[in-house]
DNA sequence: TCCGATCCAATTGTCATACAAATCGACTAT
DNA sequence: ATAGTCGATTTGTATGACAATTGGATCGGA
C-alpha cells in the first residue's frame, strides 16, 4: 500500500518472512524457532539482521527471545493485534472472511464516532484538508488515484478529530480498506460509486452536525459491507461451479 | 506494572531512554540524532546493541534512519501512539488533563460499543466470566480487591466480543488509564458505589439486548467521568489554595 | 530408588572491527 | 551558471569472539 513492493532493507525483508510464518500459523505459538545461526544460514543473511528482525518482531509480540532457550513464538493473545504489519500479514495473500468481518466491525465503531467528534472540533484547516481529498476523490480518473485519495479521505476524517490516539487507528481502517480493495469488485466504471456518501460526511464535517456525520458514515460502511457480501456470494458460486 | 523494576536488557534501557527522550520533547521531530557511535558511547553500549534499539523505535514510528543522513525524528503524526511503550512514556512525561481527556474518548467510543456486540454474541463461557468479576466485585472488602475484580470485568466484556483487535485496543487505553485512577473508584470508603451500573450491564448481555447494553455501559462511563471531574475540581482547588 | 548439587552443552546477549552502500554537498570543467 | 563528478559522512551488513543464562545430564549420598 505505502510501499508497491518496496526495496526494503535486507532486515525488513527477513522480519516480513518470518512475520508471515507466524501470523500464517506456518509456525504455532510454543514452537522454538530454529537458533540464530541456522536462521539466519537458511534466510542468506548475516546474524546481525536477523536479530534486528528478531528484536522487531519481539516488539510486535509475536516471539520471545531468552537467553539459553532460544526464540519463542508467543500466544495470538499477546501479539500487537493493531500493529500495521502484523495487519498486514494477516490479509497476505486471501484474508479470511473471519477476519474481514473483524475489520468491518473496527471501522463500524472507529469511523462513526471519528466522524461525530471531528464534526464538532473541526478547525478549518482540518476541513480543508477533508474537503481536499474529497475533490481528489472527485477528479479520480483511474482506479490508484481513487484508492490514494480514498485512503488520504479517511486519514484527513480522522486527523480532525485532534485525538492523536484514535488517529493512530488509521492502521486499522487502512487494512480494512484494502481488503476491501481487493476483495469487492471495482472495475473502471464503477469505482465512483460510494463518492455520494463521502460528500455527505464531508457536508456534515463542514455544518458541524455530528449526528449527521455519524449517519452518514454509519450508511457509508454499511454500503460498503453490502458490497462485501454480495462479492463473497459470487466467490462462493464460482467455488461451487 | 508489568515489571516492577524491572531486569531490562541492555537494548531495553537504551530504548526506553531514547523512546522517552523523543516523547518527553527533549528532542524535537525533524531533528537528526547524534551518529550510532557517539550515541553509543554517551549511552555506555556497543553500536550493536544500540541499533537494536533505534530499530525498535524506528517500528514504533519515533524516527526514521537514512544512510548517509543519520536517524531523524519523525513527526507526531506518524508515532504509533497506541504502542504500549509508546502510550508509557506519554503517561510518564505529560500527564495532563489533556492527554487524559483522550483517553477517557477512546473508551467512550470502545466500551459501549464492545458492551452491544458482547450482547450480540457472548457464548455462555463469556458470560460466566463476566458474571464471576461482577461477583468477585460484590464480595470485595478492599479497594485492592474492587479494583483487580472491576479489571477482569472490563476484560471479560471486551474479550465476549470475539473481536481480538477490538481487545487489544481496549487494553492499551485500559492500561493508561489504570496509570492515573482505578476504572471507576470514588475512594476507600465507597468504592462499591458503581456496583449497579455494572449489574446493568451484565445482565443486559445476559439477555442479549445489545441497545441496553450500551446505553448502560455508557452511563458507566459519563458517572466516572462525573466523578474525574469533581476530583479534578477538587485538586485545583487544592492547588490554588 | 530418590533427591539434591554440580557440571556442561547449547543458545542468546553483547562487543569490537571491518567494509559495503547510500547520501549530500562541494568542487570542477565546460 | 550548470551539469557532472568526486569525496566525506553515516548507516547497513558481515564476521568473529566471548560473556551470561538456561535446562538437562551427570554424579554422589542417604
Amino acid at each position: 500500500m505505502r510501499k508497491p513492493i518496496a526495496v526494503r532493507s535486507l532486515y525488513g525483508h527477513v522480519m516480513h518472512e518470518l512475520g508471515q510464518r507466524i501470523v500464517s500459523g506456518k509456525v504455532k505459538p510454543g514452537e522454538i524457532l530454529p537458533r540464530e545461526e541456522t536462521l539466519a544460514e537458511s534466510l542468506h543473511v548475516s546474524r546481525t539482521a536477523l536479530r534486528e528482525a528478531l528484536k522487531v518482531l519481539s516488539a510486535k509480540g509475536l516471539i520471545e527471545s531468552r537467553t539459553g532457550v532460544g526464540a519463542r513464538v508467543l500466544e495470538e493473545r499477546s501479539w500487537n493485534q493493531l500493529d500495521a504489519d502484523v495487519l498486514g500479514w494477516r490479509c497476505a495473500s486471501m484474508p479470511t472472511d473471519d477476519f474481514v468481518d473483524k475489520l468491518v466491525e473496527m471501522r463500524e465503531i472507529i469511523e462513526p464516532a471519528a466522524a461525530a467528534t471531528a464534526a464538532r472540533r473541526r478547525t478549518a484547516a482540518q476541513l480543508a484538508a477533508i474537503d481536499e481529498a474529497y475533490r481528489a476523490m472527485d477528479a479520480a480518473n483511474t482506479l490508484e488515484e481513487w484508492t490514494e485519495a480514498d485512503l488520504l479521505f479517511h486519514d484527513a476524517v480522522l486527523h480532525a478529530t485532534s485525538n492523536e490516539l484514535l488517529q493512530s487507528l488509521f492502521s486499522v481502517v487502512e487494512t480494512a480498506l484494502g481488503a476491501f480493495f481487493t476483495l469487492s469488485a471495482r472495475n473502471a466504471s464503477n469505482f465512483r460509486y460510494s463518492l455520494p456518501h463521502h460528500q455527505k460526511v464531508l457536508e456534515a464535517i463542514r455544518r458541524k452536525q455530528p449526528e449527521v456525520a455519524r449517519k452518514a458514515m454509519q450508511a457509508m460502511i454499511a454500503d460498503s459491507q453490502a458490497n462485501l457480501q454480495r462479492s463473497r456470494g459470487r466467490a462462493r458460486r464460482r467455488a461451487t461451479a
